[in-house]
DNA sequence: ATAATATGGTGAT
DNA sequence: TCACCCTATTATC
């Protein structure tokens, strides 16, 4: 599930287990032994989500994990279980251990190694003091496809596969639009609505994107059926208009859309 | 039991 | 544009 609002969401979570303790990690599967040797024993300063990318600070040094397709975290209080499959890095207080699998990146970073990924990234929607004018200066002098656009993390940071096409559905918008047709008030409101979603992503841990009177029991909270427009719906009816949602590949990945919600 | 699939990104071509 | 990385989960036989 790693989004943005899931890095945000860790960042958080493993805050609350590790800040301020000293750290012991260790590498089961034998990966980042090397890594882990150099920072085990520090003290967690704390933890910087930029985008997909995690940052937990140890005084001089940082631990870059970017998870990928395939990363997860688990973690839990007190002493950690047996270790189960792969364990890239495990991390352990008096008080809790956090476990990584699967990343696509785990690392040691100084200060400028974390300088050089923070370079290339654009905004990231779920931080307060994002700059949203930087994302469409990229935009809106770009003649490829919005729906290209908004998967290039340099342009706008955090936005996945499931954002891009739910946030382009609730906004109407056509994914091949050219980013330089994209009128900007219609940026402004596509910018604002994807900082209310990730932020719910954040605080619900998934990412909900229907609004409860489109939801197939309008009451209550959003199934897992329920809880996207079209994202994984191909061929199925459009929830606003009942038009089959189309798929195609793009940048690289499965996109959804409505035809008739998000015209040409 | 085996295969297909996934919310991502890099580097080669 | 494509192969590849790497792991867990889900689907299929």
């Amino acid at each position: 599930m790693p989004e943005g609002h899931t890095i945000h969401r860790l960042a958080r979570d493993h805050s609350a287990l590790l800040r301020h303790s000293t750290v012991t990690m260790a590498s089961p599967q034998g990966r980042f032994v090397e890594g882990a040797a150099r920072l085990s024993g520090r003290t967690l300063d704390g933890i910087e989500p930029y985008g997909k990318h995690l940052f937990y600070a140890f005084g001089d040094l940082f631990l870059h994990v970017h998870l990928g397709l395939y990363g997860k975290w688990t973690a839990g209080l007190g002493p950690p279980p047996d270790v189960r499959g792969q364990v890239r890095l495990r991390m352990t207080t008096d008080s809790a251990w956090v476990d990584l699998r699967g990343a696509t990146a785990c690392e040691v970073y100084d200060r400028k190694d974390k300088a050089a990924v923070l370079a290339r990234l654009g905004p990231d929607p779920l931080r307060p003091r994002a700059d949203a004018e930087k994302a469409w200066d990229r935009l809106h002098r770009s003649r490829s496809a919005i729906g290209q656009l908004l998967m290039d993390q340099s342009v706008v940071a955090g936005i996945g596969n499931v954002y891009r096409a739910e946030v382009l559905f609730r906004s109407g918008l056509s994914p091949f639009t050219p980013g330089n047709a994209v009128p900007r008030a219609t940026w402004e409101g596509m910018w604002v609505d994807t900082r209310v979603l990730m932020r719910a992503g954040v605080k619900a841990n998934r990412i909900v994107t229907t609004v409860p009177e489109d939801r197939d029991r309008p009451t209550g909270r959003a199934t897992r059926a329920d809880s996207h427009y079209v994202y994984r719906r191909a061929g199925l009816p459009c929830r606003r208009c009942g038009t089959e949602v189309r798929t195609q590949v793009l940048a690289a990945r499965n996109l959804f859309w409505c035809p008739t919600c998000q015209p040409a």
